[in-house]
DNA sequence: CAATAGATCATCT
DNA sequence: GATGATCTATTGC
């Protein structure tokens, strides 16, 4: 029931309610790449709405039109749209008639890939979390695509925002040595569904589809 | 502990 | 009219 992971300081910053305090904020390039290589330099960067923030610690790489499982994959359409503009903006959409997902455009304008991020641990603004999500332990808190927005507060309002401008804000944080990447298929999904494109940290208690099934 | 059903709706066929 | 980048509660072993 209590907090189980006991982990030292990984808070960016010394101030307490700042979003977007002292710690520096990716900037547009980060996400102007390959997909597949943003998804992988998200891992260990903190994720800031308002007074909550969470280090992002589970992603998978969605490639566009040539990947069956994107939602580009039909195309350009209304929903599809801000995937095809420039990089460094959320693609926020329901899914299941009930869960929001966040993703992050990457790749140069004109090509629709993104990064879905699945899972986060929490770092601040808990008691809001806790509000947003009644009864949930702090490592299940963000503990997978629905769970995170809901805890952070992300809806489609935030369709488009500039990630970095805000409300929602990526902050500069690497993965500190010792934490291993790992790579899996990508979950819930039918289509190409024997593709690597899940990333993960390894044997962080705050990942989704506990580490040896799936 | 594992498997499954139900909730619920925007998007696309 | 069917489907889905999910979550939760419930059932069954």
């Amino acid at each position: 029931m209590n907090s189980r992971i006991a982990r030292e300081p990984t808070i960016v910053a010394p101030d307490p309610d700042c979003g977007a305090g002292a710690a520096v904020i990716l900037p547009r390039k980060f996400y102007n790449r390959a997909t597949v290589e943003v998804a992988r330099a998200l891992l260990g960067q903190i994720l800031v709405h308002g007074e909550r923030a969470g280090r992002i610690v589970e992603v998978e790489a969605y490639l566009g039109e040539s990947d069956p499982a994107a939602h580009a994959w039909h195309g350009r359409t209304a929903r599809t749209e801000v995937l095809y503009g420039p990089p460094g903006h959320a693609y926020v959409y329901l899914i299941y008639g009930m869960h929001e997902c966040l993703n992050f455009v990457a790749e140069p304008e004109g090509k629709p890939g993104c990064v879905l991020i699945r899972a986060l641990e929490p770092l601040a603004g808990l008691t809001a979390m806790r509000r947003a999500r009644p009864g949930a332990s702090e490592a299940d808190l963000c503990r997978g695509p629905g769970k995170l927005t809901r805890a952070m507060g992300i809806t489609r309002r935030h369709y488009g925002a500039d990630l970095t401008r805000g409300p929602l804000t990526v902050h500069e944080m690497r993965v500190p040595p010792g934490e291993e990447i790992a790579a899996s298929p990508r979950i819930g999904i039918r289509r190409a569904a024997d593709l690597l494109l899940r990333f993960y940290l390894r044997d962080n208690p705050c990942v989704s589809a506990l580490q040896g099934r799936r």
